[in-house]
DNA sequence: TTGACATGACACCAAATGGTGTCCTATAGT
DNA sequence: ACTATAGGACACCATTTGGTGTCATGTCAA
């Protein structure tokens, strides 16, 4: 479907989630209201997060329910966390050791 | 600058990351080798990178040295483990849980 | 039953994205 | 000195992205 890094680059796509988790369930209308956009620009952003399996929605009535998935956030959080060793040690010191090489 | 979850969103950037964090520093030109794409492309890829602050050069002789800087993935880990809670517990209890609401 | 509300489904558009090829300069190697 | 290599700096292009507005449909409430 959709590569979940490419879900999250949005910065009104997380404040999305974040809102999802917050507040559990949430129709349409009411996250529209916490952007500066109109309702069919959130729709979309929510098309994109449910194709990458990050939210699911309902229908009850007229509304439509949104709450959040966050199990394919372990993806980005198994990636990142590889890096771990890179940022726990200092940069500086990686880079004396890469122009000490060539003495 | 650029923003390191948008950086991270281009599975092209994320190989070079992973390039880079298993070879310490390369060349322009050995790093092109592994991607199926001119050297203009892997080149901006890494331009987009360094704007994120997620790798540096140096210029040494004829070529640029391209070595990685892991910090600013800090950033995404902090916000995805904030999201750990809930994928931790069961997803099926979540929606059982919200449906209850109403009886 | 009538009117307001919630949302899906388009069509549309400007700007950003991810590629390409070309030209130019600097450096290495013979 | 000459030639090949490394790569920066464009100009260019198709596609995607992130927004808009409009129309049609289903539901709630008076």
């Amino acid at each position: 479907m959709r590569d979940v890094y490419d879900a999250v680059a949005d910065p009104t796509r997380r404040g999305l989630l974040d809102l999802l988790a917050q507040a559990g369930e949430l129709p349409l209308h009411d996250l529209v209201d916490r952007f500066p956009m109109g309702r069919t620009a959130v729709s979309k952003h929510l098309t994109v997060l449910k194709e990458a399996g990050l939210v699911e929605d309902r229908k009850v009535g007229r509304e439509t329910l949104y709450h959040l998935n966050a199990a394919p956030l372990r993806e980005i959080r198994g990636w990142v966390s590889f890096y771990e060793q890179f940022w726990e040690q200092r940069i500086e010191r990686l880079k004396d050791l890469l122009e000490g090489e060539r003495e």
